[in-house]
DNA sequence: TCATAAACGAGACGGTACGTCTCGTCTTGTG
DNA sequence: CACAAGACGAGACGTACCGTCTCGTTTATGA
C-alpha cells in the first residue's frame, strides 16, 4: 500500500522490491497492532500490502520470521533518551516514557504482540532479544552522564541500573497486571536511584 | 498415567471425574514443558492422559484456559520463601531461586507458555495475572521480616520491593535474553538492598 | 451437509460417513466429465458435495486418488455385453457401445479424464489398469460363446481378440483422432472376426 | 506451434534464435523422457538449456506448446519401416517395433508425457493427433507392397489394418497395463494377417 | 437392584491458516 | 531489441490443529 503509486520522482534504487519489502512490513506491524499475534494471518498481511500471499513468502520463510523482521525495523524510533541534569529526574522521566508506551493501547499490543510472537517460536527469540537489548541500550548514556557527573562511580553496572529500573514496570505489565501509573514511576525511580548511589558509597 | 493409581477401593464418589481431572492437568503440565506453547496439542494431551479429546473439551472450553488450569494448580508449589535472617540474604536467596527455575528447561518453557496462554483472552490475561500476583505476594513476608528486625522502616513498599528484585530477572528472560545466572541475583539484590535501605534513611 | 437434519426414517447402514463418501464419489465423477483432469480442484468437489476440503484429503490421500476411486465405482456399470448369437454379431455390437461411449461428450471427457489421472501419479497407474482390465474381461464370454458355438477353436485367445477389436477405436480416439463412427465398427468387426476365425483354420 | 517452419529466408545458421530454440526443444525432449509430464516444470527446462524461463515463455505460450513442438520435432525419427518380403513378416517386424519403443523406460514415458499434454487444451490434440496420423501413415506401404505382391485385394483398408495391429499393443500399454513382449507381436500380426487375407477372400 | 442421567470413547466434520508448488506475466537492467 | 534475472499474481495443493457434533457405551448414583 505504503506506495501504490510509480513515484516518479524515485530515483532508481528505490525498486518494486523496495515497496514491497516496505509495505509488506508496514501492514505486518499494522496488524500486530490490531489483533494478536494469533488474530494475525499472513493472508491478511498480503492483502492489506496489497500484494500476495506468495509473495510474502517468498522473502520471509514464515509468520514468525516475518514478524520479526517487522519487529526488527521499527526498533530505532520513538525512544527519546532523557536529559534532566540529574539521575533521579532522568530515570523518572525514562520510567514515565515507558509506561507512557506501554498504558497506550497500540504500545501495549504492540508489546504484547512482540512478547507473545517470541513465545510461540524459539526461532523468533534471538531477534525479540535483540529489538529489547537495543532499545534498552539506548538508555545507557543516563547512567554514563550520572558517572560524569559524580553522582554514580565509574565502576557502576548500567545495564543492571536500567534493568532495575524497567524491569519492575513491565512485571506488572507482563505478569501481575498491577495498575500502572506515574507514581510508579516515581517511587520505582528513587528506590534505583538510592540503589544505585548506595551501592557506590558502599 | 490415567490414574496415578488412587484406585484403592474406588469407590468414591467422585472417582473417574476426578482421575480425568487430575491426568489430564498432569499431563498438560508436563506437555507444557516439554514443548512450547504451540507445540502442545490438545490432542496430544488427551492421548498421553489415557482420554479422547472430546473429554478435554467438555470440561475445558479451550487450550488456553486448559494451560491456564493446568499452571493454577501447580501454582503453590516450589517456591520457598528464604529466611536466612537478613534483607540482603533474603533478596539473593529469593532471586537465585527465580532464576533456578526459569534458568531450567522446564521451568523456562512453562513461563513462556504462560504468557503465550495469557495473550489468547482477556479472561484468561486475568486469570494469570492473579496466578503471578499470588506467586509474588507470597515473598512478601520477607519484607516484612526485615522491617521488623529494623533493617526496613515500617513504611516500606514490599510489593515495590519484590518487584525490583524479580524484575531485572525477568526482563532478561523475556525481552534481552541477556545471560541469567547468580552473580546477577547478587548484584539486583544488593542494588535493591541498597536502595530500600537509602530510601528508608531517606 | 447434505441431510444435517437427524433424518429419522434414515434406516442405520447407511451413517453419514457413507453419505459423504457417496456424494463427494459423486461430485468427483460428475466434476471429472464437466471439466478435464486439470481444471478439476478438490475445493470445488468438497463444494458441490456439500463438505470441507478437509473431509475430502481426510478419506483420500490426493487429488488423483480420489479420481482413481470415483472411477473404480463406476467401473462395473453401463457395460451391457452382447449376445446377438453371431460371433461377427456381437463383436459388431460391442465395437459399436464402445464407440457410443467414447463419442459421447461426457464419456469422451471422462476417459481422457481417466487416462490423464493414471498418467499423473504411478500409484494410479495400476488402479486404472486393473479398471480397465476388469472392463474389457466381461467381454470375454462373446468369445466363450463362440468357441462353444464351433465359430472358434477352443484354444482362441479371447484377451487377444477382444483387444485386436477395441484397440483401434482407442487408437482413434487417444491417438489419431480420425472420425470414430459405426461403419468402422462394422470394418473392425469383420477384420477381427476374419482374423480369428482364419487363425483357427489354419 | 511458434515456429514450425525452419524459416527459410533465416540464413543465418548461427543465429543465436536458432540455437535458443534447438537447445530448449532438446531440453524439452530430455526432460520429458526422464520425467513425466508433471515432474517436468518450464523452470527446468530453461535452465538445462541455459536459457531463462521468460524465454521460453517468449517462443512457446505454455508448457503444453512447448510439448506438443518438442514432439512434432522429433516425429520423424526412429522410425524404420520394414520390408522383409511378406505380410506377416512385416506386420510382426513393425509391432516389435512399436513394443521395442514402447517397452523402454524412455519411450515409455515420452509417449506417456504426449498423451498427457494432449489433455491440456484442444489445440494441442489436433497437434498430436497430426504427430500420430503422420507416424502411422508411414507405415501405410506395408500394405500397399502386399497389396502390390498380391497378398491382399486392391481394396484394403491401410489405416484400419495398421490400426488393428498397432491398436492392441496400446491398449495394453495405456489402459489395461497387462505385460507387453514380442509374443504379443506375433499373435496379434498373426490375427490382423489373417483377418485383412480373409477379408479379402471373402 | 435396577433405571436413568451424566460422563466418556470414538471418530468424523467444519473451518482457518499454514507453507508449498508451478504456471505464466511483468519489470528492470544489460549487451 | 532480445535476453537474463528474478519478483510477482494467481490459484491449487496437501497439512495441522482447533473446537464441534453425533452416536453408542460405560459409570455412578437414587428411586
Amino acid at each position: 500500500m505504503a506506495e501504490t503509486e510509480p513515484r516518479v520522482g524515485e530515483q532508481r534504487p528505490g525498486g518494486r522490491a523496495t515497496r514491497v519489502r516496505t509495505s509488506v512490513l508496514e501492514a505486518t506491524s499494522e496488524l500486530l497492532m490490531e489483533m494478536g499475534y494469533d488474530q494475525f494471518s499472513v493472508d491478511d498481511v498480503a492483502s492489506r500490502a496489497g500484494v500476495h500471499k506468495t509473495t510474502v513468502y517468498r522473502r520471509w520463510s514464515s509468520k514468525a520470521e516475518l514478524i520479526a523482521d517487522a519487529v526488527r525495523v521499527h526498533s530505532a524510533e520513538h525512544v527519546p533518551i532523557p536529559d534532566t541534569g540529574s539521575l533521579l529526574g532522568d530515570l523518572q522521566a525514562l520510567a514515565c516514557s515507558v509506561i507512557a508506551n506501554i498504558s497506550s493501547d497500540d504500545g501495549s499490543r504492540r508489546s504484547r504482540a512482540i512478547i507473545a510472537a517470541a513465545a510461540h517460536s524459539p526461532d523468533l527469540t534471538a531477534s525479540m532479544n535483540s529489538f529489547w537489548a537495543e532499545r534498552f541500550a539506548m538508555s545507557v548514556p543516563i547512567i554514563e552522564r550520572a558517572v560524569q557527573r559524580g553522582e554514580l562511580p565509574p565502576d557502576s553496572d548500567a545495564d543492571l541500573i536500567i534493568a532495575a529500573l524497567i524491569g519492575p514496570i513491565w512485571v506488572r505489565f507482563l505478569l501481575t497486571g498491577e495498575p500502572i501509573d506515574d507514581d510508579l514511576a516515581h517511587r520505582v525511580a528513587q528506590l534505583v536511584a538510592a540503589g544505585a548511589t548506595a551501592t557506590t558509597e558502599r
